[in-house]
DNA sequence: TAAAACATACTTGTCATACGAGTTTGTGGT
DNA sequence: ACCACAAACTCGTATGACAAGTATGTTTTA
C-alpha cells in the first residue's frame, strides 16, 4: 500500500473509531507524519481529499479540524463537481429532481406556518416585479430552497441545492423564449405556493412536479438532446 | 488567492472550458506547473482533490486522466465517507431512501423484463435458504441494485448505492431480533418482486416502501435514538 | 489593576530538489 | 513480423527550507 493510501486510510481510521470526533483539531503535520510513516507531502495529500469531501477542514496558521460530518455537507461537497456534467447527466439529475422535490413539497406542506407562506408570497412577488435575470434567478433559488428547508431534513435540501445549481447556470438567450419561460415558471411557483398555503401535500407535491417537468423541457430543449 | 486555488481553479477551468474532454489525458505535472504558475506540490493537492471528487483518476507512470464524469461515479465519490457519518445523519439518508427506493421500484415495476424476475426470484431463494450474515448482506445488496438498474438512471442507482451502504454496515447482534429481522425481510423482498413481476408500479413502490421503513424502524431501535 | 503592544513559538502554505517506481516508446536484433 | 531491451518520460515519495498566519505568554503602558 502506498503512502498515501496509508495516510488517507490513518486519517479515516482516526475518526471512524472515534479517536477524533467532530470539531476536534488534528495533531500537527509533524506528529501526523511521525505517527502514520509518511512524509509531509503525502499526508497534506490525504488531508486535502478529505477536505474536498468535507470531511476535515484546515485554517492557515491553526490546524486542521475534523467537520461537524453533517450529511447536509458531506452532500454539499458534490457542488463542486455538477457544474462539470455534460448535458446527458444533468437530465439525469433532473429526473431525481422530479422525485425529490415534489417529495419535498408535500413534506413542506403538511409544517408550513402562516408567516412562511407571507414571506415566500413576498418573494414571488418581487419574481414576478423584476426583468433582471440574476434577480430573478436568486430569488427562485431562496423560494425552492426555504420550501425544503421547511421539510425539516437537511440532507434532502442540500441534495435538492447541489440538483438544482447545474440547471440553474443555464440562461435562456431568445428573449421570447425567457418571456414564455418566465410565464409559465411565475405560474407554476404560484401553483405550489397555493398547495402550500392550503397545507394540501398532494398539491404542493404535484404542482412542484410540474415545475420541475418544465424545467426538464426546456433543458432538453436548449441541448439538442430531445428525442 | 493561494496556489492551491490557482490550480484547482485552473484545472476545474480547463474540464469546463472543455480544453479537457472525458477520457483526456492531463500534460504532465511539469508543464501544468509551468501553465498554472504553482509548484508540484500544490498541484498535485489540486488534483487529489479532483480524483476524491471523482473527476480525475492518476496512474502511476502514465498520467492523469479526466473521468467519463458520469453523473453515478461523482456521486460515487460519497461512499468514502457517509461511513463516518453520526447516527442522526444516518437517518437523515434514510428519510432519502423512503422517496428514492420507492421511486426506483415504480419504474423497474415499468421496465422489467421476465428473465430479470427470474433472477431476482433466484436471489431471494437463496437469501431464504442461507443462514450466514455476509451472504445475506451481499444477495440483499445485490437484489436491491439490480431493481434501481432495471429503472435506467445511473445516477439514481449509484446514490441509492450510496445511501444504503451506511445501513447495510450494521449488523443485529441479538440472535432473536436477527431471526425476526430476516423474516420480515424475506417478505418484503417478496413483496416488491410480486409487485415487478405484476408489471405494478403502485404495488412494487407500496412495498419498498413498507421495506425501507422497515429498516428505518431497527435503525432507530439499535441507535437509541427513537422517541 | 487592566488593557494594549509585542515577542516568541507553533502551524499551515509554498517552493525547490532529488530519487524511486512504473509506463511508454523507440531501437536493434532475430 | 516479432521480441528483447534500453532510454525517456510520468507519477510517487521524501527531505529541507522559508514564508504566512495564528496562538500564547510576556512586557509595557495607561
Amino acid at each position: 500500500m502506498g503512502a498515501l493510501d496509508t495516510a488517507l486510510h490513518g486519517l479515516r481510521a482516526l475518526i471512524a473509531d472515534g479517536a477524533l470526533r467532530p470539531g476536534d483539531r488534528l495533531p500537527s503535520e509533524g506528529e501526523l507524519c511521525e505517527r502514520l510513516g509518511v512524509s509531509r507531502g503525502s499526508l497534506r495529500e490525504a488531508i486535502r481529499m478529505l477536505a474536498a469531501l468535507g470531511v476535515l477542514e484546515t485554517r492557515h496558521g491553526s490546524g486542521s479540524y475534523v467537520s461537524e460530518l453533517r450529511a447536509a455537507d458531506l452532500i454539499g461537497s458534490l457542488s463542486l463537481t455538477v457544474g462539470l456534467l455534460p448535458m446527458a447527466g444533468v437530465l439525469e439529475l433532473t429526473e431525481l429532481r422530479r422525485v425529490l422535490e415534489p417529495h419535498a413539497a408535500a413534506l413542506a406542506a403538511a409544517r408550513i406556518d402562516e408567516d412562511t407562506v407571507a414571506s415566500l408570497d413576498r418573494v414571488l412577488d418581487e419574481i414576478e416585479a423584476t426583468t433582471d435575470f440574476e434577480v430573478q434567478s436568486r430569488l427562485d433559488h431562496e423560494f425552492h430552497m426555504a420550501i425544503s428547508q421547511v421539510a425539516g431534513n437537511d440532507a434532502l435540501t442540500s441534495l435538492i441545492d447541489v440538483l438544482r445549481s447545474r440547471s440553474r447556470a443555464y440562461r435562456i438567450s431568445e428573449p421570447d423564449d425567457a418571456a414564455e419561460l418566465k410565464i409559465h415558471s411565475d405560474a407554476g411557483h404560484r401553483a405550489i405556493l397555493r398547495g402550500l398555503a392550503a397545507a394540501d401535500p398532494v398539491a404542493a407535491s404535484a404542482a412542484a412536479s410540474a415545475h420541475v417537468a418544465y424545467t426538464e423541457y426546456w433543458v432538453r430543449r436548449y441541448s439538442g438532446l430531445d428525442t
